[in-house]
DNA sequence: ATAGATGCAAAGGGTTTGCACTTGA
DNA sequence: TCAAGTGCAAACCCTTTGCATCTAT
């Protein structure tokens, strides 16, 4: 990460624009907007460089394909919903978890998703 | 799943002798034990329609590949090892989930893994 | 000028599928 | 017997990598 190109400023300006966990693909698509010949490769490379750089994080929500958003936000899960499929921050913790933790074990993160309908789906 | 077959059986067998989530080539190098020839596509074949049978169930943990163990358990938890990458049972759930749901969103289901060291790995 | 960045295509993992062969009922 | 099941290889999807080319600095 040591030039800015016209790429990455792309690249740099969905993150900054879209805000919620976006795919490489769903990057590439909107990066082409601002630089048309942008390939597949230099979207997963700047990814990846900004992962490290501590400019975005990743959010693995469970069976799904890894997605990224800005770091620098406070601790949060997120709720994917079945019906439109997009993921929103939620904010908080379970309260209890150490007290899910069998003998002996050591609890050092957590990772909690919640399903089901967005409050625009549940509406419809 | 219409026909029993030796594949099948060696299958089956190695998720009621193992207990604990399998990968498909886990399953494979088990069941090779007992059936020499087999192969990853029939692992991946009988997986799935054990997973349709409901004699099986899924667990996927956040940013791994799927990993599958009999169904029937009840509802439950993962634990997972970051020194020994072994995935443990936890049993309860968090209390306070529907306190973290945004207003007029619906809460169906939620998935939690919690990340740590296991017993044997923090007595060592 | 030149090392770093890009785009393409090929290569890697994991998973599914097409097809000819095998086998359980 | 003969449709369901199997094994192999090819195909797919997602991600990474090799390499010739391009471009910030």
């Amino acid at each position: 990460m040591e030039r800015n190109t016209r790429q990455r400023d792309a690249i740099r300006h969905v993150f900054e624009t879209i805000p919620r966990p976006l795919g490489p693909y769903e990057v590439l698509t909107a990066a082409r907007k601002s630089v048309s010949g942008i390939g597949i490769a230099t979207v997963y490379r700047t990814i990846n460089s900004l992962l490290t750089a501590g400019w975005l994080t990743d959010v693995l929500l469970p069976g799904e394909t890894a997605r990224y958003e800005r770091a620098g936000a406070a601790h949060h899960h997120h709720f994917r919903c079945s019906e439109c499929d997009r993921v929103f921050e939620i904010h908080g913790c379970p309260s209890n978890l150490q007290e899910l933790v069998p003998p002996g074990f050591e609890l050092v993160s957590h990772h909690v998703t919640l399903f089901g309908r967005c409050a625009l789906c549940a509406a419809a």
